[in-house]
RNA sequence: GCCCGGGUGGUGAAAUGGUAGACACGAGGGACUUAAAAUCCCUUGGUCCGUAAGGGCUGUGCGGGUUCGAGUCCCGCCCCGGGCACCA
């Protein structure tokens, strides 16, 4: 019988289902191992081929451990909340709930089709009113903690207002307030806070709640009509999208993410994730140790703060730069120069980040008129505004040291400032001299220190003098939280007077309410504005939901114990299954899943939710699968003419509606190698004159006269072709199928010279906009998941990017082929119960060691290669023995899990082959008795010889010393140095 | 600019410091077949010598180095991908 994977796989997925195989249960009993995907938010394209390779690579991991032993947790759901789900709900009014519904439903029967072992009675959805409300019930908790930084853990606000009660509040207390909390908050009294009247204590704790309320500068981006978090910000636009994004100040929940920082980045060093992962996340944390430094006012009480992460280089200090968005510029410019130095500050503030970005060379600035007081020399310092100095980073203020810093020495060499040198043997005429390891020149204490030493000795004078302080800054802001969108998880406060508070854990879930129109109201309210009875006993309800985040911050856990109606999962099955032994998903999310996630994990951890405090111990991101995309060329004409109007090469000819000319990508390859090419300016000119000819026909009374001389350059433009209407070869066009599939080339001229149109073929990202996606359901139907499978895994290192080519595809197939031949003797199932022989053995023992080591190294192509070799050679022998192909089966059901469960099945099992103990090798099998030492002469091989592999070194020198062809080699010489490594190599030495 | 990856045949790729190109795709040749499909066999980095058997040289981005021996280790550069970036 021949391999026919249609039947084959859909018995078996039915079967699946009816047994209930991949269904998991909490079993103490067994040792546990918790394989999780990054879950997909399911989109209206639904899934092509790149999606699913991570899914197969765990997938595998998951049915290895379970032949392993272990207690398998490999679950799937879906993060479906989420903009596009909502932007379609607007432009055809359908309620995104649908929509999301009709996704899920195609994304599942297209994973189904692959063979996942996931299982499915534990799906979560991120929309679903019983899972978001304990995404609700975390947020609540969040709302509920502060931040201990003495004890760097998150701890109940109740512990908080009782340390008030007794104790009061003092700013050096500062410790306790992080983040991007921008009032200051000023010093009370026990007895103080006691007086306060409810809402000022209220506003007073939201500074310290890890989830707050408070006026903050966020990404408003107004085509989305919401705010966005740092990282869906790219270059100044939506990463979605591509809108312009601005800066703007309003009231906006936000999550103290700032508070872990630290914690963030200790615990990667306890991770076994990728380094460019770690790296990422270190970089967007962003942390830098230095000093913050006090310059007293000199005309104004009080200082201006900087941070420096160069306190060395206090000596070279010429003046302090402010940003202009500094709330001390307003304060300190005389009235003499305030026309001026307002002037800059609202043109500086004006300027967009991207602006700001775009010229990075451009110095601009002003003098305040105001100076400060170095806080070592006592001499007066002037202090400028510069939009070089950013205001939401460290203070928003810096101490310029152009001797040191290039970018103050941009500054000070444009408005003419002193530069003196910090560091010995600079040339400070030049640039700044930022190096590290040098000695530090300035006159005064640091003289003659190197620089390490001379920041901890800076540092200290400032705490002598009470001028500064160690301090250690990080990039990383709070992450904004709420979004002025309907499809989301409603965030689940009231405001009572004005005053947020937590709607109490009994009223969740706070389910989203029905709206007329998932629009802003003419307000400018959030469309949840629009519900009615939007309220809690009379209080409004917050109007803005949660980020896309906020649900799959947590979703691993869910996982453990899905169904669970009082509580997230129950400490049980949390204790039970602990971290994610294995996190597969892509890179994209290296700094905002990734991070949200751990930083959720450590606060539940905190308030001692769970045990661990990281939720994945290993993480693997898949590379991307690339598509290839088709490129067709359409003939720019030269000039064309009709009637009395003619336009020049200048005029784009694509005003005509079509139809156009296109031109066969080998024909403009020799072109533009040889302009010349009397043939394909023959074939050109040509089909100029039959072109013309068309366009007269089609609309009529004017001839038209189109030119392509040859002064001017061939010009095409790219029209990215649907790769459906490839033909075989994967470069030329089905010309039947192409005016169908693109109305664009209905009626055209193309130019080929032999029939045949070509394209060219250029990698890209896979995406529905490129016309290059390929749809797994497609492959499956030509050759079967297990196909599928295998071939994903085979075209190379799971964490590479590579580009898909469905013509390699036919390798694997045949491998299954032959691998299902090797069962069958002219249509009859045939399984020999004789003892195998020792060279089947030793196939099969090969092959089992070395799928485990690759299985445990995630390296499956390798692994797949090894299934091939050992099918080949089986074939060989012609090896239908039942010891060597039960264990073969087992190996390969995690690849492919179709096939393994048939050929189980018809060996005579009648339970799963997922049941199955995984084979074990063993090494007495693979022992050789001879080995073929390549001779070398000089690292170079020459030859051959076979020796046992029991014959020691000496002997084995001695033998080939001996070699008739060695010696003929030596020319009568004696080599200077044999080296023998036994089983491996011999170098003789000339 | 800084930080991570990566660069090997026509293509995807393999290789604990020890025979570079396993395994596949593609290509070429052959067998079977009325034919096709399917299957099987051979060749396939480049280049040179030879009628042939066979052999020489060369070859893992470039230039050095360490080593008996380097795709692999070290130093310097070039290119590609990703991340960060007026971050003090």
């Amino acid at each position: 019988m021949q391999y026919d994977p249609k039947d084959i796989e859909r018995k078996w997925r039915e079967k699946w289902q009816a047994d209930k195989t991949y269904q998991v249960l909490n079993d103490p009993a067994k040792p546990k191992y918790y394989v999780l995907d990054m879950f997909p938010y399911p989109s209206g394209a639904g899934l092509h081929v790149g999606h699913p390779l991570g899914y197969i690579a765990s997938d595998i991991v998951s049915r290895y451990k379970r032949h392993s032993g272990f207690n398998v947790l490999h679950p799937m759901g879906y993060d479906s909340f989420g903009l596009p789900a909502e932007q379609y709900a607007i432009q055809t009014g359908q309620h995104p709930a649908k929509t999301t519904e009709v996704n899920i439903a195609r994304y599942r029967e297209q994973l189904d089709n692959i063979g996942f072992s996931f299982d499915w009675s534990r799906e979560v959805r991120t929309s679903d009113p019983a899972y978001y409300k304990w995404t609700q019930w975390i947020f609540l908790q969040l709302f509920d903690s502060w931040y201990d930084h003495a004890a760097q853990q998150a701890k109940p606000i109740a512990e908080l207002t009782a340390r008030f009660a007794t104790q009061g509040w003092h700013p050096t207390d500062a410790c306790a307030l992080t983040g991007d909390v921008e009032e200051e908050l000023g010093a009370f009294t026990a007895a103080e806070w006691t007086a306060f009247d409810e809402r000022t204590q209220q506003r007073i704790l939201q500074q310290f709640r890890l989830a707050y309320l408070s006026e903050a500068w966020v990404n408003w981006c107004p085509a989305l009509g919401t705010v966005l978090a740092n990282d869906e910000v790219k270059d100044g636009v939506s990463e979605r999208g591509g809108h312009p994004v601005e800066r703007k100040r309003m009231p906006q929940w936000s999550m103290r993410i700032t508070a872990y920082a630290q914690r963030l980045i200790d615990g990667l060093d306890t991770l076994d994730w990728s380094e460019s992962i770690k790296e990422a996340q270190r970089n967007w944390i962003g942390r830098s140790e230095g000093a913050l430094v006090r310059f007293a006012l000199k005309n104004a009480p009080g200082h201006i703060e900087v941070f420096t992460t160069r306190p060395d280089t206090l000596f070279g200090v010429t003046f302090v730069t402010l940003a202009p968005e500094h709330e001390l510029v307003e304060v300190i410019t005389p009235a003499e120069r305030r026309a001026e130095v307002m002037a800059y500050v609202t043109t500086a503030k004006n300027r967009s980040e991207r602006d700001r970005m775009a010229d990075v060379k451009k110095v601009s600035g002003v003098f305040t008129g105001a100076t400060c007081i170095h806080p070592f020399t006592g001499q007066e310092v002037p202090v400028w505004v510069g939009d070089y100095v950013l205001g939401g980073y460290g203070t928003g203020a810096v101490m310029a040291v152009p001797g040191g810093d290039q970018r103050d020495w941009n500054f000070a060499t444009h408005f003419g400032l002193p530069i003196i040198a910090v560091t010995e043997g600079a040339d400070i005429s030049k640039e700044a001299d930022e190096r590290k390891d040098a000695i530090i020149c300035s006159e005064g204490f640091l003289k003659g220190l190197a620089v390490p030493d001379a920041i901890t000795r800076a540092i200290d004078e400032l705490v002598k003098l009470g001028a500064g302080e160690r301090r250690i800054n990080y990039r990383l802001r709070d992450a904004a939280f709420g979004r002025q969108r309907y499809w989301g998880e409603p965030i689940p406060i009231y405001y009572k007077d004005g005053v947020p508070y937590a709607l109490p854990e009994s009223e969740l879930p706070l389910k989203l309410p029905e709206v007329d129109k998932f629009l802003p109201t003419a307000e400018g309210e959030p469309p949840l504005a629009r519900a009615a009875n939007w309220n809690y006993q009379g209080h409004p309800l917050e109007t803005t939901t949660m980020p896309g985040w906020a649900g799959s911050s947590w979703y691993f856990l869910r996982y453990m114990d899905p169904h669970n109606a009082e509580r997230f999962a129950s400490p049980e099955a949390v204790n039970y299954w602990q971290q994610v032994d294995l996190y597969m998903g892509g890179s994209e999310h290296a700094t905002g899943h990734l991070l949200y996630m751990r930083f959720w994990t450590k606060f539940l951890h905190d308030r001692g939710w769970i045990s661990f405090d990281e939720p994945a111990k290993k993480l693997v991101n898949q590379g991307m699968i690339q598509g290839v995309s088709a490129k067709a060329y359409r003939l720019l004409y030269g000039s064309m003419s009709w009637g009395d109007h003619v336009t020049d090469e200048t005029d784009d000819p694509s005003h005509l509606t079509g139809p156009y000319m296109f031109i066969s990508a080998e024909l403009r390859a020799d072109w533009l190698k040889n302009e010349e090419d009397v043939e394909v300016n023959r074939l050109i000119d040509h089909a100029l004159e039959r072109h013309a000819e068309h366009l007269t026909q089609v609309y009529g009374e004017f001839p038209f006269k189109l030119f392509c001389d040859g002064s001017a350059q061939l010009k095409t433009a790219r029209k990215l072709v649907d790769i459906s209407v490839l033909k075989e070869d994967g470069v030329s066009l089905d010309m039947e199928a192409l005016p169908l599939k693109d109305a664009e080339f209905r009626g055209g001229t193309f130019i080929t010279r032999d029939g045949v149109f070509r394209v060219d073929r250029e990698v890209e990202k896979m995406s529905k906009s490129k016309f290059n996606v390929v749809n797994p359901d497609d492959i499956i139907s030509k050759y079967g998941a297990d196909t599928l499978r295998l071939y994903e895994m085979f075209l190379g290192p799971i964490e590479q990017s590579k580009p898909w080519d469905t013509n390699g595809i036919e390798g694997t197939f045949r491998f299954l082929r032959k691998f299902w031949n090797l069962f069958y003797e002219s249509d009859v199932f045939s399984v020999s119960d004789e003892a195998p022989t020792k060279a089947e053995f030793k196939v099969l023992h090969a092959t089992i060691k070395k799928v485990t080591e690759d299985i445990e190294r995630m390296s499956f192509n390798t692994s797949v290669a090894q299934f091939m070799i050992a099918a080949n050679e089986l074939g060989s022998l012609k090896c239908n023995r039942r010891g060597v192909l039960e264990p073969l089966v087992i190996a390969l059901a995690p690849f492919a899990p179709h096939i393994a469960e048939e050929l189980w099945e018809k060996l005579g099992h009648t339970t799963s082959i997922t049941t199955a103990a995984w084979p074990q090798w063993s090494a007495e099998h693979l022992v050789e008795d001879n080995f073929s030492y390549p001779i070398s002469f000089n690292g170079k091989t020459r030859l051959q010889l076979e020796f046992p592999i029991a014959l020691d070194a000496k002997s084995v020198e001695e033998q080939v010393l001996a070699n008739p062809e060695v010696q003929a080699r030596l020319e009568g010489k004696a080599p200077k140095k044999v080296i023998v490594v036994p089983k491996r190599i011999v170098n003789i030495v000339v």
